[in-house]
RNA sequence: GCCGCUGUGGUGAAAUUGGUAUACACGUAAGUUUUAGGAACUUAUGGAGCAAUCCGUGGGGGUUCAAGUCCCUCCAGCGGCACCA
């Protein structure tokens, strides 16, 4: 049989066994299904093993996703076949951008394109042999999912953790439509190439800020990679400072303003002394105020709008500003300092305003250089601050000093400052869930508001939420309305405006004539909490429920992209610590990730990152209806490191095919009777360096599986069978011209303890095999009722008194260079370091000629013996 | 710009985490076998040298008995950056 007839053949027999690779929900009390109880299925360890789920796009699964998903299947068969009941589910993450413009492109529906591409989708997963528990499959833009994630938002608006705010987005005048970054090429709109501009509007906000301090410390409690850890902390970026006020003076004012102090945020408040002008934003109220009767700050504030924050944080770029006409006072000397707008000044961080130091910041020196401004030393070279209020102090000192004093003058405080902003939750687009909010013309004029938990707050802030009610938690799903054309409208609304039946309701509170909100969530929304609806897909009075979170949380192994460990990932914490915060979580889970690895990139052959501008993508389809499933996926593992970026290559890939060929040659010699007799599948090993091999394989597969080497792991099943092959055996019984000698070195049970190893690298190569030997052993035509899947094997276990070394070869180095080598008994160098011992390998170390003659004439200095590993002995 | 990562043969890459650098695979060469569809098997394969030996993990410096691994510095390349997902 070729590769296509055995894979066909299995993913039928796989897919219609149901519980092969079923997570079973026994051991959760509540859930006990006597009839699924098998054996000792109650006592398993758990183990939830979660690959991000895919954005379902039209070209189909591309080498990343098959990547990534093999690495997780192989560790999920590792640890089914190690005795874990575990949960290993797939779904998708269907709404987004994409299939919104295709199908406005295309004028289709995005439903039905959806189901197209998921479809298309499950059926190359399956193929590609992924052992999802297809029972368990989520949509995010099923209603009865995204009920629950209308839910949660209506949670965090209750808790005060979402207001509306105008936000600023790109927008393109010409289209008359808001763009994504990603939409934005140099500039300018992807599609008319017309000239981009921010342009205010108000959106939905979520307050994930609140959160900042407990994503940070949450960590500790998890095991994410150190690199996965260092981004989620670079991206929160939490600095100490101060905020601090500065009066603004009156005297030499050319424009008068309604505000009487500019608020600022350091890290450095000792260096006030060195502060020689300020700096705004060109976003700042006071920029805008200005803006309106100074036509040169007009002039300013039009020319940045039209750049993104990378372009104008550039160093490299000229810093380029224009005064204000106004001044301020600095509180520790009441020196009159002039008050600049630029935009290398960020709205969106602190207060979107500085003092600037340029004598202790590059960017400010820059600045002052260009413009001519002051520039004031204020630490000497011996890094003592000179400033009249605190004077000698070293840096941290003069910090603490400066808080204290900004503080008892009343004119600020410590504070803490972060990079990471709320998280802007509204989307002017069709394709996402709607957000189930309703706003209220009379309930607003008469100051109603439902949020109870925001009435401490100032009247400012209580005035965003009058007349905004969530929609009664009975009514959802809020269901996505089918309209006529998915284009936003001409003032940049969402296409649910055009509706009058969605967007007019009823106000729950006065029940008078109210208005739906239109704008829709971003694609983070449903996939920020979709492994928790794995673990109890089909609930329709919770979200989850506890128990069956109790036993499967949390995720034991998240896999998934650098691309996701910040925002989604991030997300993704705060809605599950959010959560859990409202008792909705069992006690003893604050987190939802024990443990995140990032998988790695494969290039195109180019080196390039796969795109379809590009034409380099590999379509991983293609690549196994010309090799074999198993070829590919054991190729993609093979190619390097799982975390590692590689190119596609196939250089590596007819080695792997060679290696499995090896196992095909087996079926061959199961397959013919005369051939079978030579192998016998003996049932005893007459060759015990054989089966030192083959424990020491075990041992060494085992370990790099479950630390995610599977090249490495694969490269020892390659070496064992090389090994094996060198066995120099009874050549009586031995046709001539025999490849495959490793069928005879060993028993039947050793052979098989080969094939389990093989069976999470390559599922149909292995299960074909096993089905064999089965057949064999119990003289069938065909594997009956009784036949247990190679996937539901035990794994092989390691025997350890196959792994002490007989033999030890120390090498003996002179001044680190090994001129020699010493061969030892184990016995001798024993199990502990004994000092006899070690003067005695030294003693025997220096009788080798080779190291005699590099000893001759020289003195030695220094005696090294390492343990079992080497001696180094320095001369001079 | 900010943050992070990587640099080892002709190629993809190993290296017990400070202890014999180049496992495994590709490619190449020679040989065996008259061998259909990207064949199999054996041997060799970092560089220089007849050899002893010397030199070798992006460059330079350092720590150490010992450095691919740790520290400093420079160079090159890659990834992420909030409305793509």
């Amino acid at each position: 049989m070729d590769f296509k007839e055995i894979e066909g053949k299995w993913q039928k027999i796989w897919d219609e066994n149901k519980n092969l690779y079923k997570a079973d929900d026994v051991g959760v009390d509540s859930h006990i299904d006597l009839g699924r109880i098998q054996g000792s299925a109650r006592t398993k360890p758990k183990m939830y093993v979660l690959n991000e789920f895919p954005y379902p796009s039209g070209s189909g699964l591309h080498v990343g996703h098959a990547f990534s998903f093999t690495g997780g299947d192989i560790y999920a068969r590792f640890k089914r076949m190690q005795g874990y009941n575990v949960l290993f589910p797939m779904g998708w993450d269907a709404f987004g951008l994409p299939t919104e413009n295709y199908a406005i492109k295309m004028k289709r529906k995005p439903q039905e394109v959806t189901k197209e591409n998921t479809d298309m989708f499950r059926s190359q997963m399956k193929k590609l042999a992924f052992s999802f528990d297809w029972s368990r499959e989520v949509n995010t833009t099923d209603p009865d999912y995204y009920k629950w994630t209308q839910w949660i938002f209506i949670k965090l608006f209750e808790a005060g953790l979402a207001y509306k705010k105008e936000m600023p987005i790109n927008w393109c005048p010409s289209c008359k439509t808001g763009l994504a970054n990603e939409e934005v090429i140099d500039g300018k709109c992807e599609r008319c190439h017309a000239e981009v501009s921010r342009r205010n509007i108000s959106q939905w906000v979520v307050k994930i800020t609140d959160y900042a301090d407990r994503l940070v410390d949450g960590l500790k409690d998890t095991d994410f990679i150190d690199k996965v850890k260092t981004a989620q902390i670079n991206w929160i970026g939490k600095s100490e400072g101060a905020k601090i006020k500065f009066e603004i003076s009156s005297r030499d004012v050319i424009n008068h303003v309604s505000t009487k102090y500019l608020e600022i945020f350091t890290t450095r408040p000792d260096t006030l002394y060195g502060a020689t002008f300020m700096v705004i934003s060109p976003e700042h109220d006071l920029s805008l105020e200005l803006a309106k009767s100074n036509e040169e700050i007009k002039k300013y504030l039009i020319e940045t709008r039209k750049k993104s924050e990378m372009e104008r944080t550039d160093l490299n770029k000229d810093k380029i500003g224009v005064f204000s006409g106004l001044y301020a006072v600095n509180p520790v000397n009441n020196k009159e300092i002039p008050i600049w707008i630029s935009d290398f000044v960020l709205a969106s961080y602190g207060t979107g305003a500085i003092m600037s130091v340029p004598a202790h910041d590059d960017r400010d020196k820059e600045f002052a250089v260009k413009y001519n401004l002051p520039i004031i030393n204020v630490y000497d070279d011996e890094k003592i601050i000179n400033s009249p209020l605190w004077n000698g102090l070293n840096k941290n000192e003069a910090i603490k000093k400066a808080i204290e004093w900004i503080k008892s003058e009343g004119i600020g405080e410590g504070t803490n400052s972060y990079h990471l902003r709320d998280w802007i939750f509204s989307r002017q687009h069709y394709w996402g869930e709607p957000i189930p909010m309703i706003f209220c013309e009379e309930c607003a004029k008469n100051h109603k508001l439902q949020n109870s938990n925001i009435k401490h707050q100032n009247e400012e802030e209580k005035k965003k939420y009058y007349g905004w009610f969530t929609v009664p938690e009975d009514q959802l799903p809020l269901v996505l309305p089918e309209v006529e054309a998915y284009e936003p409208t001409d003032d940049g609304l969402s296409p649910l405006s055009r509706i009058p039946e969605f967007v007019n309701c009823q106000c729950p509170n006065c029940g008078s004539d109210a208005k739906r909100e239109t704008d829709t969530m971003p694609n983070w929304a449903g996939s920020d909490w979709y492994f928790l609806r794995y673990i109890d897909p089909f609930n329709k009075d919770k979200l989850i429920d506890f128990d069956l979170l109790k036993y499967w949380g949390p995720v034991d192994v998240y896999i998934g992209g650098d691309e996701h460990n910040t925002l989604h990932l991030l997300y993704s914490r705060f809605i599950y610590q959010f959560l859990y915060d409202q008792g909705l979580f069992p006690k003893g889970l604050p987190e939802p990730y024990k443990m995140r690895t990032s998988h790695g990139v494969i290039l195109g052959p180019d080196n390039q990152r796969m795109s379809k501008s590009r034409g380099n993508v590999i379509v991983p389809e293609s690549v196994a209806d010309k090799h074999g499933v198993d070829v590919v996926r054991m190729y993609m593992m093979f190619m390097g490191p799982f975390e590692g970026t590689m190119s596609w290559n196939e250089n590596t890939l007819m080695g792997v095919k060679r290696f499995l060929s090896k196992f095909n040659i087996a079926l061959e010699y199961l397959d013919n009777e005369a051939k079978l007799s030579i192998l016998a599948l003996s049932t005893e090993d007459k060759y015990p360096e054989a089966i030192v091999l083959l424990n020491k394989t075990i041992a060494k597969v085992s370990k790099d599986i479950e630390e995610f080497g599977y090249n490495t792991a694969i490269a020892s099943l390659m070496e064992l069978l090389n090994e094996l092959h060198k066995i120099r055996i009874d050549e009586s019984v031995i046709p001539l011209n025999v490849g495959h000698r490793w069928l005879m070195v060993l028993s039947r049970d050793n052979i098989k303890k080969i094939v389990k190893m093989l069976a999470p690298f390559a599922p149909y190569t292995a299960e074909e095999l096993w089905s064999y030997i089965y057949k064999k052993e119990n003289h069938l035509e065909e594997i009956d009722s009784r036949y247990v899947s190679v996937h539901s094997e035990s794994w092989p276990g390691v025997e350890e008194k196959y792994l002490i070394e007989e033999n030890m070869t120390i090498p003996i180095a002179i001044n680190g260079k090994v001129r020699d080598q010493l061969k030892l008994q184990t016995s001798l160098h024993g199990g502990q370091a004994n000092f006899k011992h070690q003067n005695e390998i030294i003693e025997m170390a220096k009788q080798l000629p080779n190291i005699k003659k590099w000893l001759e004439g020289k003195t030695i200095v220094k005696e090294i013996y390492v343990e079992g590993k080497m001696v180094n002995l320095a001369v001079v």
